[in-house]
DNA sequence: TGCAAATATCCGTGCAAGCAGATATGAAGA
DNA sequence: TCTTCATATCTGCTTGCACGGATATTTGCA
C-alpha cells in the first residue's frame, strides 16, 4: 500500500499530470515536452524522473534524445486503473490545450532535430 | 486540472488510503477510525480534514460524534474514477487487515459509546 | 452554569519536494 | 580529441505537509 500511495503522490502535481496527458498521444522526447508545456529544461527532466521512478513512464535513449512513453498497467499492478486515470486526464480542458500546443510545435519544428514519430 | 492534482495528492499518503478503504464499509466515527488504525487522535482528525477539503469524504455531526463517509463521485466530477480507485484500494492486503481490526473492535467496544450503524 | 467526552486546531520540528539557474554527463559529428 | 546538443543532476532556497502533544471548541448531561 505504501507503493500505491507513492504512485498516487506522483499524480499530485499539475505539471506531471500535463506530461502524462501529453504522453497519451504517444512517445515524445524531452524537448517536445518542454516546448509544448513551456517548461524549463531542468523542470521537465526532474518531473520525468519522478514519473519514471514511480513506473508511470519509461524512457529509452535514441541517439542524443531520450524518448518517454507511458507504461500504463505497470503503475498499478494487475489493474486497468492506470488506463482509467489517463483517460480521465485526457478529458480535461488543459490537456486539450496542451495537445494543441504540441501539435502546433511539431508542425513548426525543424525536421532535422529530434524528429518524432 | 489543478483541482485534479489536489485530488490525487490527497491519495498520496498511506494513512489516508487506509482511512478511505475503511470508509468503503460505510459510515464511521473518528473514534472507530482511531481504534481500527491505531492512530493518535490528532493524526486521525488531521487526515480526515484533508480528505474532507478534497471532497473525498464528508462528515456529519451526530451528537458528540462526527461521522465520516465517502463522497465518491464528487471527488472527480462526472466520473466513476473515484469508485474504481476505492475498489482498487479494497483489494490491497493492508485494507483487509485494517478491516478485520475494525470488525474486531466493533464487537468489543462498549455499545453505549458512539454506536455506529 | 459547569464538567467530561469527542473532535478540531495549534504548535514546533523535520523532511520531502517544488523551483530554476548552473554544472555534469552522454552521444554525434568534425 | 574537441565541440555541441540533449538531457540529467546538483545547488540553494522556499513551501507544504507529516508527526504528535497541547490546547481550544463543541456537545450532552447534571
Amino acid at each position: 500500500m505504501e507503493t500505491t500511495a507513492r504512485t498516487f503522490k506522483a499524480l499530485g502535481d499539475e505539471t506531471r499530470l500535463r506530461i502524462l496527458a501529453l504522453l497519451s498521444e504517444g512517445e515524445l522526447c524531452v524537448c517536445d515536452i518542454m516546448a509544448a508545456l513551456s517548461l524549463p529544461q531542468s523542470t521537465a527532466s526532474r518531473h520525468l524522473a519522478y514519473l519514471r521512478n514511480n513506473r508511470w513512464v519509461s524512457g529509452s535513449r535514441k541517439g542524443k534524445w531520450m524518448y518517454y512513453s507511458l507504461t500504463t498497467g505497470l503503475a498499478f499492478t494487475d489493474s486497468v486503473l492506470g488506463e482509467s486515470i489517463l483517460h480521465y486526464l485526457s478529458t480535461l480542458e488543459r490537456s486539450e490545450k496542451d495537445l494543441k500546443a504540441l501539435q502546433d510545435y511539431l508542425v513548426i519544428k525543424d525536421k532535422k532535430s529530434c524528429s518524432s514519430a
